[in-house]
DNA sequence: TCTGGGGTCCTCGTGCCT
DNA sequence: TCTGAGGCACGAGGACCC
């Protein structure tokens, strides 16, 4: 099989290897070997973001509380997320992606499918790979195939500083061995369910009839059918519309007095709403988001009938709907979402209300003074003694 | 010492309207 | 006037991803 096959469709993704992780020990080169951990204190309530290869050794993996992570590796330098930082270096990651290729599709700041079609995906793949390394100073893996959940198991396959690429003719025996859990879109939940129905690999799936895909995965049954026999017309789409804004909160200690929680909903609300106006968007959804001591989550929501984005506009409805869900029990977690997002200018015409949106105006006066000074410097008179961060301190 | 934060998408129940 | 069906929007929650 030839490596480059012209006219086909061509998918390179690229994967940065423990990035976080990797830009510190750059960063700080007396970190280069070492096991870092990225995430809080392990005093603190949290998990790890990422950790360098070297804590991996040990067993400690992302999405693990920060003291399990502790407890497996004592002698691990835990690293607070600096993610400023991590951003400035992934806009360098994706300048160099765009010299490739104009159709990139980002998935997460350290990951992308490039569109490789009419070129050769496995030398795209590794000149990416050379210039990344040579320019920034981290490794990236890279995986090519003709689809992109194909690209995606391929660069996940051969991590870390691998490149893998995967033919048309050698996708069904690859599939065929992989545990299902590998398939996007199946977590946990699906894989135990799966599990008890002695189905643990692709091969095992892909037997299974199209009216038991139907019964058990319902509306995403061909999405799935179709991936265990190596098949995905979905193409790289460079650029996705924002469908929600959210912040939320976990607390170093549960908070069941309300003047705290709404101070804090206040700061949630203020930020949110900054965030909406930064990027030239109102909107009609405001919810908030409730975990309680016991790890209950419940949220909240409620539309308008005008787009808003305003901080004291978006705070007044996610206080009526904080008060309104009556926290009965200490709160470990608080949350504000905005859903339903329209461009800023949209508003409807009202018989009844003057032409000028007092609330605009003065937001707008707000956002020049938080762009000047920092987002501390105004806020809500609610989020009094909350503007640390979210944290109780 | 349990379990972050910021997202997307899907399902299901409910209420409203025709 | 009442009733049921169907469509639709909304709200809540769950699963998943990075």
């Amino acid at each position: 099989m030839p490596a480059f096959e012209p006219g086909n469709r061509c998918v390179v993704h690229i994967d940065a290897d423990a990035f976080f992780a990797s830009v510190e020990q750059r960063d700080n080169p007396e970190l280069k070997g070492k096991p870092v951990i990225i995430g809080h204190d392990p005093q603190s309530r949290g998990v790890v973001s990422t950790c360098s290869y070297e804590a991996r050794a040990y067993g400690v993996r992302s999405a693990m509380p920060v003291f399990q992570a502790y407890r497996l590796c004592p002698n691990g330098i835990f690293v607070k997320p600096r993610m400023k930082r991590y951003q400035e270096v992934s806009g360098a990651m994706f300048d160099i992606f765009e010299k490739y290729s104009p159709v990139i599709e980002k998935l997460s700041i350290d990951e992308a499918f490039i569109d490789s079609t009419g070129e050769n995906g496995v030398a795209m793949a590794s000149s990416i790979r050379r210039h990344v390394k040579q320019e920034l100073g981290i490794t990236v893996s890279a995986g090519v195939s003709y689809c992109k959940y194909l690209a995606k198991l391929a660069s996940d396959s051969c991590k870390p500083d691998g490149l893998k690429r995967i033919a048309k003719g050698e996708a069904q025996g690859f599939l065929d061995r992989l545990p299902v859990s590998c398939l996007p879109g199946i977590g946990p939940k699906t894989q135990s369910r799966l599990d008890s129905l002695g189905i643990s690999t692709v091969g095992a799936l892909r037997q299974m009839p199209e009216n038991w895909f139907a019964r058990v995965f319902g509306k995403t049954a061909r999405r799935f059918q179709n991936m265990c026999n190596g098949i995905d017309n979905d193409p790289v789409i460079p650029w996705r519309e924002v469908k929600s804004i959210s912040e939320e909160t976990t607390f170093d200690k549960d908070i069941a007095d309300t003047d705290s929680l709404r101070g804090h909903l206040a700061a949630l609300a203020q930020n949110v709403a900054f965030r909406l106006r930064k990027a030239q968007l109102k909107c009609r959804t405001v919810g908030v988001k409730i975990r309680f001591s016991d790890f209950s989550t419940i949220t909240r929501e409620h539309t308008m009938p005008e787009p808003v984005s305003s901080d004291a506009e978006i705070f007044s409805q996610a206080k009526t709907l904080l008060e309104a869900a009556v926290p009965e029990k200490p709160v470990r977690l608080l949350g504000v979402i905005a859903k339903g997002l329209v461009p800023k200018n949209t508003r409807q015409a009202s018989l009844f209300e003057p032409p000028d949106v007092p609330w605009d105006n003065i937001s707008q006066s707000m956002d020049l003074l938080r762009s000047k000074y920092g987002r501390p410097v105004v806020f809500l008179g609610a989020s009094l003694g909350s503007q640390a961060g979210g944290k109780t301190e």
